[in-house]
DNA sequence: CTGCGTTGTGCCATAGACGATACAACGCCG
DNA sequence: CGGCGTTGTATCGTCTATGGCACAACGCAG
């Protein structure tokens, strides 16, 4: 179903949210060094910038200096305060992009044995350790392409010697070359395909031309299982 | 700074964005057998849910089978493609989730190269290659705990053999246990500590004490930079 | 044929977010 | 001392999402 993921992302505090818009309002500050030039710079009326700018410092604290009369009239610029919160935004932002914009391989399974957040579920692939929320059985496991590693063979980790619990050897069947990133396509069995994301230097490093044989691992931790309506 | 990462999931098709609200629509439909049980179970008004049904189905395709006369006056059933919908839903908010939860480590650098989307980061710790939007030299780096693979030092993968990009070696600084998974703080640098969730059971099977030494390697495509504003 | 509970539709009311406008307060500067 | 551009505040209008309500249409059960 070709439907795109969307999200947007807040930084919530004492119950108040801090939002792209207000990111944005924030931002023109730093920029346009008065509140007033810089609601006019977005198209936005000031009265609702300047009460906006109040009920986030309500809740993160000071995060505008303002100061009226005086040379020009006076002016607002942002506190460090301001400046670590738009940083946090935009990193916090980069991640949810990341995870929107990749490609995922879903499978379908049952829980077969679980310990508190941490479950093994039974898959036509075979197991897969992945965190599951509580009472289900009938999961759908979701691994995306940017958590899964690629490894020669000869080179790929002992199973007892690293924390990535899941691990699948297959072939490549198909590369799927970006300027610098390729979407690789490992075929685990006739029934499954697992996408991982590498970077194409590592596709000519490890040689991944089609049908070569290679070693997929990916962390328990950056599986996530959700429960499937058993139909 | 203590502030919490947010976030609203939709899934967007034809400009029409199905959020939380419907997906919570659909799903008392599911269970109520009607769409006027539906609003009711959930304190709306049958009136807008009915025209937002009709609204989703423009974008989406037919979501609910709806009949009205008959026994018990009519009632209504999700569509394959509504359940479908449903299940994409929560996959893609279970990933969102677990991106707002995660720790994350943040290393501030400069970029010295670039290739398309990727660049290598030089800072205090060392190079790191990371997924970086065009246009900037000073960025933030973030890694995410649930992305960093820990690893014996002996069973390493080499470098050259494994598509994760990054490696650090360290020494274990502290473990912070939870009931199944654990945040293991790793000391690359006196400057840089890094984050890794991992699985109690990992903790055990690498022995991963106070000053055990590790190698702790991650994907660059898991890693995100963003802009930094250089103060 | 009537009753009943459903779907479908239209109209109005309400609440919240936001813009528009007006005006007071401030403080340097000529 | 008055001008100027800023911040601060109050009031009103608009837009959008939503609830409330009324009423028609439907089709089986009795």
């Amino acid at each position: 179903m070709d439907v795109s993921p969307d999200f947007d992302v807040q930084l919530g505090r004492d119950g108040v949210a801090l939002t792209v818009r207000d990111r944005e309002l924030l931002s023109a500050i730093d920029e346009a060094g008065s509140l007033n030039a810089a609601a006019d710079s977005l198209g936005r009326s000031y009265a609702h910038a300047q009460r906006r700018v109040v009920e986030l410092e309500d809740a993160f604290g000071s995060l505008v200096d303002r100061s009226r009369g005086g040379g020009g009239g006076g002016g607002s610029e942002l506190t460090d305060r301001a400046q670590e919160l738009l940083a946090t935004f935009d990193r916090v932002r980069a991640e949810f992009a990341g995870v929107a914009e990749a490609d995922e391989t879903v499978l379908t399974g049952r829980v077969i044995d679980r310990d508190g957040e941490l479950a093994t579920v039974e898959t036509a692939a075979g197991r897969v350790r992945a965190v599951t929320p509580p009472d289900c059985t009938a999961v759908a496991v979701t691994i995306r392409a940017d958590a899964v590693t690629l490894n020669r063979p000869a080179d790929a980790p002992e199973p007892g010697g690293t924390s990535a619990r899941n691990r699948f050897e297959g072939q490549v069947l198909e590369v799927d070359h970006g300027e610098t990133l390729a979407r690789v396509t490992v075929g685990i069995d006739p029934e499954l395909h697992l996408t991982a994301l590498v970077t194409v230097e590592s596709v000519e490093r490890l040689g991944l031309d089609s049908r070569a044989a290679v070693v997929a691992t990916f962390k328990a931790t950056a599986t996530r299982a959700v429960a499937r309506t058993e139909s």
